[in-house]
DNA sequence: TCGCTTTTAATGTATATACATAAAATGAAG
DNA sequence: CTTCATTTTATGTATATACATTAAAAGCGA
């Protein structure tokens, strides 16, 4: 008996749920009965519906009692790993080449890089990450100086600059935008591939609170990436 | 004074986590302080740090404290709505044109068929999306008829089976693949595109416990559809 | 200084209790 | 039969308390 009471109270019902044997709609039982089945106090049952609730298995409504949730939009969630750890982790050699290191304005008329610099300046760094010394994907990236005055001063020709990021401005948030795209000359130059090959582009853009503080482009051969994402109503419980 | 005590604690700590002013590797105060400074019992803090601990935000170890993660892999919440649903929501008109529509065994050695139809047969459903009337994606679905039996009966000629399984099999667990291929002469031909063109491939296996439900692939032109994500520490409030 | 044991300070779990809140169910008045 | 007030019931929040668990820190002997 090493896992908690409340903790088994809730997968105990996750189970009933994911199995189907309580279908969407369905009532649970009251927290009085719950509490009677296994013999606890209300505010442990309490705990473990709680934890259904905020993963989204469940609905409550008060003097209606507690019913399994209509799942309606699948959201599912998408491991975004560094880069770096990634290629690491599949026991590869990872490396990052510099191909541009620049600080500079924003470009007049391009609104976007005028909102991600702010008062201040861009940094614009472009560059190769490399596993086992062959290219994996090409990254163009913009950081607002404003924002991260001390990405002026890193040394970023064999560190990629999202891994500097991640480790000196982390919990930011992002918006991620996936997309499919014919390499231009540029990639198809550094990713060793014909014009034209179907790849993978990532977006994101990324801020803390209202300020911007990156943007990032990276282009991946279609067949040697996969974006993988597990998803479920468990989703809370996965980290 | 709506928002509960314990929520509003929560919110507190998760505004500062993500301001900044509390950094990756900084000590929280000790469950007893802040029980002081909100002038509240010591159960009200340790539901408000559970919730920020469910979400990521917080590591806790006995004796040492609460520290504020330290983000790893940024994991991010991907919304995979049901493209009929998607359609609609941008106004447009939804269609879907059946373009096979079979019951069979599955093919001998094609291993990943046979796990999915278990016991019994496949249902293979191929089919377009449209979006007023214009080709947006092409479908190629199995589905095992042991797992969802009345999935023969359905009437999928109209109807995308996705939409039909969301709304009879809910509440499965989804592994999806993400990646960029280049159409080949089927989608050349049902999308309208030239043979090779940068599409993006949605691929996902679905499941209810131990038994698979179906497998599916999509088909987007690269330029025509964007997932999109946005993440953040937040993401369990989400919903 | 090293390695071992003991202490101690923090979180983790659980209980019993109380009152608040919202909405379904009921019942009374018209 | 309809409408509105009342009761009832299930969840929501909060408290005070107790003991378990764990790992850091302190103490101590060789």
């Amino acid at each position: 008996m090493k896992i908690a009471l409340h903790e088994r109270i809730r997968q105990d019902f996750e189970g009933r749920i994911l199995s189907g044997e309580l279908a969407p709609g369905d009532r649970l039982p009251i927290e009085q009965d719950i509490m009677a089945d296994y013999g606890c106090a209300r505010m442990t049952v309490n705990k473990a519906l709680s934890a259904l609730l905020a993963a989204g298995l469940i609905e409550r409504r008060k003097k209606a009692g507690t019913f399994v949730a209509r799942p309606k939009v699948h959201s599912m969630i998408l491991d975004v790993p560094d880069i770096a750890a990634q290629v690491r982790e599949r026991g590869q050699d990872y490396g990052f080449r510099a191909l541009a290191h620049a600080v500079r304005q924003p470009l007049a008329g391009m609104e976007e890089e005028r909102l991600l610099a702010g008062e201040g300046a861009l940094m614009q760094v472009d560059g190769l990450h490399l596993a086992n010394g062959v290219p994996l994907c090409v990254e163009y990236r913009l950081v607002s100086v404003a924002a991260v005055p001390d990405i002026v001063e890193a040394d970023l020709h064999n560190m990629a600059p999202g891994t500097w990021l991640l480790q000196h401005v982390p919990w930011t948030e992002a918006e991620t935008r996936i997309s499919a795209v014919p390499a231009g000359e540029g990639e198809a130059l550094h990713l060793q591939l014909p014009v034209g090959t179907a790849c993978l582009s990532v977006e994101r853009w990324t801020w803390r609170g209202a300020e911007r503080i990156t943007y990032v482009r990276q282009i991946f051969p279609g067949d040697a990436y996969d974006m993988l994402a597990r998803f479920g109503p468990s989703t809370a419980a996965v980290r």
